[in-house]
DNA sequence: TAAGATAGTGATTGATTACTATCTTAAATG
DNA sequence: CATTTAAGATAGTAATCAATCACTATCTTA
């Protein structure tokens, strides 16, 4: 028996978006080498070739996450938008991002420490960690510009709105993704920044 | 080599209560039940005479996890406060319940293979769904008693006092827990309670 | 077109997994 | 004190795990 052969880099790249694919279902410590090279197509140790180590593979996994986050933040931040309008954008297209990827909650918000954690657990945190600095940075802009006077410290407004994202995720996995996650993201952000007063129409009573 | 007896029961415990404490070390995938039993000082095999699968230890885990909960809830709320501080106790009952207990954000914040498994998984989704569900009682009552005019939706500001908590949570994670998870979660529980117009002093310039 | 580089196979490794059958003995019971 | 019973030990099982081996098929390029 013979598979089609694929260059290095395209097969890594394929292993990695398979494996990716199959978190979301599997969960981090049912998924072996087994089932990840079965779906590929090619053998058990055939995967080896391109990742020495499980604990490597996981490694390439947890990089790729961090690149299309990142990616996924640049291309909603280079539009000339007041910083309000950024940081919407940039929570949404995380949420869009999980929408896409399921599997990313699975590793990023699992508080349980994955089974290879010594090596992965720094990227793990420098992920979350950029994303609060991104936010803490478009936030502060955004208190400047709206004009009123917020006398919330906008690390706590930043902990606020990252928690609504938590709670919209945690909500659409318990529900077997039963709604529209951006959707109900975009609603509930919305009702936090008008709260918040970075938005206009919080005002009570 | 021989080991002190125990009543059934009391081992049964004494297993359930070692595994959430090693869960929140090694995760849900780590764990096995060779672990436990070295841990504890009896065979793995002696662990199959209580438990005979190991679903049905995870199934014993989850329902203490239930039990201790609910337990810490109902502690809470017996007293004759206003619904509002109803609210902020038990919220905080839930975070002084996980700083005990690591293990349990791992458990029911986890999105993977456990939440995943055909027995546990109901048990899983019944533990989230009691804590909204009591939550949403006490703040429709804190809605009518704060005298004022609350224009948002009340599963609403639940989701937001919801995401507040796991916020904090997946905070102390990362930082190693590296700060009081009762005390941040308080001010920030009281800072969302203020910015819904259910405690006053939320008013903005 | 021959030589080297490399993607992939097939077979097998030792370790670990959850789980079981059988025997032993400590502790509860009369 | 004799008898019962059930907690735990001993010694396995088959399955699966990540990883390694010698080797082959295919591609690249000098």
């Amino acid at each position: 028996m013979t598979t089609t052969r694929k260059p290095a880099v395209e097969r890594q790249q394929e292993i990695v978006e398979m494996t990716l694919r199959l978190l979301s279902e599997l969960g981090e410590g049912g998924l072996s080498t087994q089932t990840i090279a079965d779906h590929i197509g090619i053998t058990q140790a055939g995967l080896f070739r391109h990742f020495p180590t499980k604990n490597d593979l996981w490694i390439a996994v947890l990089s790729e996450i961090e690149r299309l986050a990142r990616n996924a933040w640049e291309l909603v931040s280079r539009e000339g938008d007041p910083a309000v309008v950024r940081v919407r954008k940039t929570l949404l297209a995380q949420l869009k991002l999980i929408e896409d990827y399921p599997a990313i909650p699975t590793l990023l918000f699992s508080t349980g420490r994955l089974a290879a954690e010594e090596v992965v657990h720094p990227i793990h945190v420098r992920i979350m960690t950029a994303l609060r600095l991104r936010i803490t940075e478009e936030l502060s802009v955004a208190v400047q510009e709206c004009g009123r006077d917020i006398q919330i410290d906008t690390l706590d407004i930043e902990s606020l709105l990252l928690g609504v994202v938590q709670d919209c995720v945690l909500r659409w996995s318990l529900t077997g993704r039963g709604f529209d996650l951006v959707a109900e993201g975009d609603r509930l952000i919305g009702l936090q920044l008008r709260l918040s007063g970075l938005e206009a129409g919080g005002d009570r009573s």
